[in-house]
This record gives structure tokens, sequence and C-alpha cells, in this order.
DNA sequence: CGATCCTGGACATGTAATGTCCGTAATATG
DNA sequence: CATATTACGGACATTACATGTCCAGGATCG
């Protein structure tokens, strides 16, 4: 049970865009920045793109850059954009397998164990919601030299 | 990202090791009760044994019983027992990495992708901890025929 | 027109969950 | 004591999915 990497490098980068202002930003320049696959990198801006949460522009010069504000992206966002899910428990619903499936009756309720299982989830998805980028950003612009290296990097 | 499934069998082995009463109850049976695979489900009670949330007995008549009542048992207990940890989000450090990375300075305090995501974490973690299986057999309860039919099938 | 860059699919690789098998140890029963 | 039953634990096969690569298209700028 672990969250694909894509989300960390999704989040860093979705902060480099914000740091090196509006022009867009070719996904091999955004690559290099945090030394990753540019190829792999690619298909996660794909999916944020998809997402709604950068724009993407073909052709020389083009790039990527950020849809909205990093007050408007939250945590939630970013992980539902590369996961395509927040959905960590899975019911296979084994409450209507086996001997005890056979006797029992078609239940019409859900799950008790799925149903607590869901509770807990919701709230870390609240928590997820409940912190946006420009938070992160805050946190980085208290360590001096962050912003001036990003843009020396993305030019 | 999803988690195992051995988590719900653990779950739903659990209260109906609860509701058979005191003796000890094979693993084959209990698979059976659900139509699991019987092997596979005797590797997870042996977890469930490690962590200390149920005995196991060996020889014949043997088999696994609760170690503690429901009321002491949490579900972060259980997906602990079975996953081995709750950390969804890992940290790659890759803002040491790449160009950012050689023209950072190394840096000092804990990066604040990770912080962010932790804390989100925490909020699961504390929604499962504070949840008890007895409160789901209590759900459970409300529906007629459920403990019946578990007694019939594990005798 | 040509170079650059995104798009999207196909494909290979690596890793972890899932599932099976078998030999060993422990213990209740005859 | 002998045997059957059960847990224990490692080795192995299978499957699913994340990760990573590659290539043929399409869009756009100069």
């Amino acid at each position: 049970m672990r969250m694909a990497k894509g989300v960390e490098w999704a989040l860093h980068t979705l902060l480099n865009l914000d740091m090196i202002g509006g022009g867009p930003v070719g996904s091999g320049q955004l690559a290099e920045a945090h030394g990753l696959s540019a190829s792999y990198l690619n298909k996660q801006l794909q999916q944020l793109a998809r997402a709604g949460l950068v724009v993407s522009v073909p052709g020389p010069r083009g790039g990527f850059r950020l849809a909205r504000p990093l007050e408007a992206i939250t945590l939630l966002d970013v992980v539902e954009a590369i996961e395509g899910s927040t959905q960590l428990f899975h019911c296979t619903e084994i409450r209507c397998c086996g001997k005890i499936g056979e006797l029992s009756p078609p239940p019409t309720d859900t799950c008790a164990v799925n149903a607590a299982m869901r509770r807990a989830e919701e709230a870390w998805r609240q928590a997820l919601a409940a912190q946006c980028l420009a938070d992160i950003r805050g946190e980085l612009d208290r360590v001096p030299m962050v912003r001036q290296v990003v843009r020396t990097v993305l030019e």
C-alpha cells in the first residue's frame, strides 16, 4: 500500500511551475530540474492537464503552465489527478461468499467493515483537501535560495 | 494505491472469531467460512498472531482465538498488522536531485511536501484508531441471522 | 518547410501483492 | 508411544500494477 511516486513528482513540479512565473516550461526541463525520467514525467503532466490543473501548449517554446493559482490547487486535487482515485479499501463482499454467504440472506445494507474503512478514508480526504499548494509554497519560502535556484534552472 | 485484500480478510475473520466464542478455530474453517484461500489466510493469521491480536494454538483441535476483546482492537491495529506500515507517501527527496539539487544547499529541514502529506495521513490514522471492532460488531448485530449463521458454520 | 514539443498508444521492466506447496514442529487423541 | 491434526515458515509461481522507454502522430512557432 504505497502512493505512486508520480504524486511527489507532480507536487514538486507544480511548485516549480509557480515559482517560474507564467510562461510554459517543457517537460524535459521540468524533469532535469529534479533528475526525473522525462518521458514518464510527461505522462504525469498529461494527467494533470486532463484534470485541469495545468495547461499544455504544443509547438516550439511550448510546454506546461499552471491552469490556476496554487491557492486553488489542493493536495487532494493532485493525488486524484495522478492516482485516479483515493479509495484505499476495496470491499469485495466476502460476507456473501463461502459457507457464511450461502447461509445468509442477501444483504441489503452496506458492509459494516466497508463503511468503517470509508469513514477513516474520508478523514484523510478532508485533510488532503484542507491543504493547498500555496500553503506549501509558504513553507518553502522560509528557506533562502529556493525560489532563486528554481528560476536559474528553468530560466 | 490500494490496500491489501488481507486487511478485509483479517477484519471479517476477527469478527467471526468473536462471534464463535472462546475456543480456537482452525485456519481452514475460517477460510471456508468466506471462501478464501486457506494457506494465504493462514499467512495473514500468523501476522495477526505476531502483532498480538490473536493467539495461535498448535496441535489437533488447535487454531486461532482472539487475544483480547474487540473493544481493545482498533482498525489501525489490524491495518498495521497486515500492511506492516500505514505510510502512504514516501518522500524520495527529489528536491536534492537534478539541477535544483545541485545548486541548492543541503537542506536541514524536513521537506514541506512530505510534511503536508504526513499531516493528512495522520488524520487517517487517527480515524482508524478511533474505531474499534466492537463498533463494527454493533452494526452487524442489527442485522438478524448474522451471529447465528457464523456459529452454525464454525460449529 | 523544418524544428520543437505535446499526445497517445504500445511495449518492456521492476516490484509488491497474491496464491501454492512442502517440510518441520508441536500437541491432542487412541 | 504412534498417529493424525494443526500451526509455522520458507521457497516458489502467478498476477497486478507502477515505472520506464519508445515511437508515430499532430500542433505550433519561426
